[in-house]
DNA sequence: AGGTGGCGTGTACACGTGTGCATAAGGCGA
DNA sequence: TCGCCTTATGCACACGTGTACACGCCACCT
């Protein structure tokens, strides 16, 4: 018997040896040292009642001199939960999303589960990499952030019959829920911000057309427009990717127009980014000239200048949101999330009174 | 024999299945279909050369009919290697940090591995948590972006005898790899441009006091001085903790001083933004006042007013060069993984020629 | 005193995969 | 025809954990 433990133990990992990876101490190795059965062992350390308290005791002391760590796979194994959750981004580089990672990440640790990342860069083979990760790695849920899935993989994603929170995006399916931003009701507040400043020519710098977030944004500029009988004028209405970059260049087409506008409203903050650059380089003033409002409220609007005029989306509750959704889902007491949260107008420096000169030619 | 498999194969998991988790086929099951055994279908599966062409062709039709996936977790802990690496930041919410997380992610994804994501945000009881569960879900590499990791909970990283790659950070043990910015060629070459252009009063906004990066770029702004003859006054370093807020509040103090300096040296972008909107508030110009410089350049820094001069690091080519150390040094190929990254500076607006007036009062 | 029940522990198995080894089939040379 | 080699496949086991079940022990009640 003690031989039989000399021979066995022989192959221990032990901390700071030269060697890495030799192997790290399994359940049986605490069992022999404990001169228990294994089984107890894992009783021991899962708190069970049915082990007696001081052989318990004694089990978890020598655990941790040894620097026992049970093996999430093994448990995974055997439970069929991996109390893990694949999450998915576009990519993390874009500051909305890293926070939203930041809400999901931190509640999900909290609850013992831990997250894979991965990032899509809206590429198909990428995506479907993504996928397959994910169901081999058997994650017991999934969180999508990225308004491009919408129909491109979330077919093969509820193949994996795991609920699936979206963020941000809507899909009609089986296992699909969603956190949403209240998108018509925060661009409502802004334009009405506008025309309560006197803005008339009000244009709308948007995303990539198609995506459901920004049609809904565009839904609440046309209803604020309509609700005060402003007339529409369909070349006040640009798009961009949602980047700076893109936004530069659809601002430049506003600012070509014969009669420019007098405020932009952008999509997101990165747009409106792009846009007061677009503005400046014109040689215009922001808001002196032209107001622009964001979406976001990512943490570089209060240090633009001017600071930014935007509506705040609680990035960091939503991806919290989602993942506590996710939690109730997965554990079957509930069987549908769909949470909205409310938007809030932050107004600061790019928003101020039109012009007088501005409007001069208002003919509408 | 058939009456069997029926029994058996009643559970198996369909695709828009109203019960969600019944049962994803397993390797039994492709077997029981293709009619052969089950180590057949994990050879064929894994494109072996000692099963059939024809039967491995088979199976592997039957196997994708079936929407099979073999399960990660099982083959883990069979072969313990989970192909999976934790990535510890202090925050992904830091444009910094998702970049390079950004760019270890798609290098972790192309080689098969997929990527646990944990953010410490500095707090020590998720520092080991995040810890306990790297250790428990069996990662085979780890690496980490944090500024604050230091002596913190290194040491019990190191514990579970895994590589360990430490982004922008150094930390003396024994399996400790790094990919590192210079920081010190990198600061000195913003320091030169700003003597170049006649600054004699240059400040340095740090970060928190202690961490290596801050210190080596603090290195480089003493050398540039030293290397042009220009005095070191203490009075000019101010420390901020690397975000927005804490660079206002360091500025302010800068501008309050006797003699204000005619540009600041940021330790990075963030605080950089920070130190703009300071000295935006007190009224004076950048850069026709004072001269600001950056570091990073996020993206950000092209779109400020005046866009930022910044001093380049490649991050997301850095998260890529870490995860490929981290591979070799996983494979075994490399025993030691040190790799420095060029800093490259860009000038943009937010540096001009020191104004005649203001180093009127020069005396050094 | 014998039956009963609770408590603590061990035994046996399962989870899904990979792999060393044995084995069956078939071809070929002696 | 026999033996040997190659090729293709199956068998048995291992990985580390959780859990249903059986079992032994002791106290207590009848």
């Amino acid at each position: 018997m003690a031989n039989k433990e000399g021979g066995k133990s022989g192959g221990m990992a032990h901390p700071g040896g030269s060697r890495r990876n030799l192997r790290q101490p399994s359940i049986k190795d605490i069992a022999r040292l404990a001169r228990v059965s294994h089984p107890t062992v894992s009783r021991a350390l899962q708190n069970s009642p049915l082990v007696n308290a001081k052989t318990a005791a004694k089990i978890r002391k020598i655990a941790d001199e040894a620097g026992y760590r049970a093996s999430a796979v093994a448990r995974g194994l055997v439970t069929r939960r991996t109390r893990t959750i694949g999450l998915v981004v576009t990519t993390v580089a874009d500051p909305f999303a890293s926070e939203v990672v930041c809400g999901v990440e931190q509640t999900a640790n909290d609850h013992g589960y831990s997250v894979f990342l991965a990032d899509s860069n809206a590429d198909p083979e990428r995506e479907r990499k993504v996928v397959q990760a994910f169901a081999e790695r058997r994650v017991d849920g999934i969180i999508v952030t990225s308004s491009r899935v919408g129909a491109l993989y979330l077919p093969r994603l509820t193949e994996m019959m795991v609920p699936i929170v979206l963020v941000n995006d809507q899909y009609p399916g089986a296992f699909v829920h969603s956190v949403m931003i209240r998108n018509l009701e925060g661009i409502r507040a802004a334009v009405r911000h506008l025309i309560g400043l006197g803005h008339r020519r009000i244009a709308y710098l948007g995303d990539q057309f198609g995506y459901q977030s920004d049609a809904e944004r565009f839904a609440g500029y046309r209803e604020a427009l309509d609700a005060t009988g402003i007339p529409f004028h369909p070349e006040l209405v640009v798009h961009g990717d949602g980047k700076p970059e893109a936004a530069v260049r659809a601002m430049e087409t506003l600012l070509s127009l014969a009669i420019p506008p007098t405020a932009v409203c952008c999509y997101n903050d990165m747009s409106a980014l792009g846009a007061m650059q677009s503005i400046r380089a014109r040689g215009k003033r922001v808001p002196e000239d032209i107001s622009v409002t964001g979406f976001d409220d990512l943490f570089f609007a209060s240090y633009t200048d001017p600071p930014l005029t935007t509506v705040r989306q609680p990035m960091r509750r939503m991806g919290q949101l989602a993942m506590e959704g996710l939690l109730k889902l997965m554990a079957g007491e509930e069987s549908v999330v769909k949470i909205e949260v409310e938007a809030e107008l932050i107004v600061r420096g790019s928003t101020a009174k039109v012009s007088r000169n501005a409007n001069g030619n208002r003919r509408s």
